[in-house]
DNA sequence: AATGAATGAGATTTCATTCAT
DNA sequence: AATGAATGAAATCTCATTCAT
């Protein structure tokens, strides 16, 4: 199932081919579908033949694995600095809103691979993805910012559980509707508004 | 491909049969996803020959539009008189919730067979279906009910599409999250959480 | 194999629907040619169910076979007389090539459809039903017409099966492109000219 | 639906497969009918998988035009240039006949294949090959020959489209039918009995 | 490192036929 | 005498994967 040894080091031009491979794969999905995203597709979208990708994946579930994987690290690279730069429970909100916006914005195929995967990949492995994935992101976790925030008095009393579920809906679901239905869609504002709302409806007590 | 006439009417056991299958073919989905759900799967599921499944429809789409047909009539039958019944903004997008946390815990798996297909591209046969679903289940719209309660002064300023993007994404993705995480979890509790909470970003001054 | 014993009389009402198959079964074979000629498409033309053929029939087959023993009885009782009324040879095949003309005139969908059957039907009890199904039709056969003509002195001298031969292929196949490539022509007149062209080709010495 | 782009150069290896296929595909149909010729018997034939027809050709259809534009192009090969050596008419005629029984001597299974294939109506893409088959195997064509002999006082009157139409039944039916008879036939004594029944049918007047 | 060729498992669909009513 | 419903066999096509070069 697997070409290499997990730990072998691979050579530059191996590591080109998985690469490219990866986004190509990930162009297909997102343009036509999980279900064309066949390894033929992939294959000719890349320029190469159908077994190249079994040369350096050995399965078709490993180059999914492999494109989820680089684009949880992108993500979360982008995600996690911009979220602890931020000292308060709403601006770590806010932060987390408007990263990922700018993350659809500029990874746009990448994300709606991934998000075709998590609804369809079959295998075992790679099935659970979308639940755990936006959990693992960053740390803390989106629950853990509003538990925090709660202790400290600057959120009022919401469940947690709720209110971080929403939040990634918004990101996971809303935005991406929204660049869907318009794909040149200016996804920053949206985070903001998003922010705003969200700001609003989780603030403690308004300041007397 | 289409087995019978599309005005003629079927007999009692014909309609039976159909329900059947549309059924088992939910569960099939909503359990192994839209990929594992072959013909060969579903017909074992209600233990009867392939064959029969194509003679009562003719063709796989078929079946798949006639699930997410039953799916939507359902569903805006149960969402519509609840939110017609609610004078207020406020209160038509709590029945909103409500009613369709309720919907998901009554039809679990005819709900996430239809998010399954929503999200494979299919022969184009049923797109026009899905679209239909989270737009057109209810009159007046979201951004209608959203843009009326700004007008009389219930609900404060802000972007109605971003609102009713989010409060699809909050029934669509959310409650549909927490019961994939939970299919024991209480939705109802999970609406009304929801329902406070977009209260509060949503509503005008509050009474001074 | 077969729903009623050979020799059991049959009622007025089962020779009137075995007619009815029949008959439909030649238009549909004639229309759309014998791969579409469906057990299904059979009997929706004959706007009854599929199982009413079975019930008859009992097979696909048989229907075929009556098929053609009903064209090949209708042929030859058209054929025979009219040969034997011609006393010399050059008469007999004029009559052959006339009567021809004039059956596939009147029963055009019922010979297209033998044709379609003698080269499309699998049985082996059907298969080699073209070879012999023509020399079968009248006696004497066309071959020993030909000898009479011969010895008589009628005819100059000539390979009979050659001629023969030719005389059934300007019949199932000249007449019947000719009948294709336009519905409506007269095949009447172009068997007179055949059997002009016939006539100067095999007759005896020339009137010195 | 098609393997590869139309005006793309194959390898040595992919030419012999689809020329052994092809060959497969004749010997199967001509020994069993249309019907029978199902990609897994023409795979068996060949000693192949069946998904090796589907890798050289995509379908079922492509197989039968490669087929029927073999054989086309392999008899107008023959036609062409000996019946264009024949300075007369009659000469052509003979021609004609004879290359013609020369051809199917040579590729029996081949000729039977393709008149099975036209007899079958096919998804329509393989008709407009077969209509070529007879009209513009060669140049001029059958009736423009005739014309010609007519003007030239060389032939007699008559209707060139019955003669023309009988020639082309004398090959595609008669000689077939002769082949079909008996496989070892002589076609070519056939033929030359042939010719001089049409020599005597249209000559003109007999040198007095 | 790359590829063309081949493969087998499996998916959808068609169709003649059977059976209970 | 007729039918709706069901069936299983078989046909075509797709696709991830393997292998020799």
């Amino acid at each position: 199932m697997q070409s290499k040894q997990e730990g072998q080091d691979r050579t530059f031009i191996e590591e080109a081919r998985r690469a490219q491979i990866v986004q190509c794969a990930a162009d297909v999905i997102a343009e036509s579908g999980y279900a064309k995203a066949t390894m033929a597709e992939i294959a000719k979208r890349a320029g190469i033949a159908k077994s190249v990708i079994s040369y350096h994946f050995g399965d078709k579930n490993e180059v999914m694995q492999e494109l989820v994987r680089t684009m949880v690290a992108t993500y979360s690279q982008l995600l996690g600095p911009r979220m602890a730069a931020e000292p308060t429970a709403s601006g770590k909100i806010r932060a987390f809103l408007a990263s990922s916006a700018d993350f659809m914005t500029a990874h746009r195929n990448m994300n709606l691979a991934v998000l075709e995967i998590a609804s369809n990949a079959l295998d075992a492995d790679v099935r659970p993805l979308i639940a755990t994935m936006s959990m693992e992101l960053h740390r803390p976790t989106l629950e853990q910012i509003l538990l925090d925030g709660q202790a400290s008095g600057e959120l009022r009393a919401f469940d947690v559980h709720v209110v971080a579920g929403l939040l990634r809906s918004a990101v996971f679901h809303t935005l991406v509707m929204a660049q869907r239905a318009d794909p040149g869609a200016d996804l920053a504002s949206y985070a903001r508004e998003l922010g705003a709302f969200f700001d609003l409806a989780i603030s403690g007590s308004p300041p007397a």
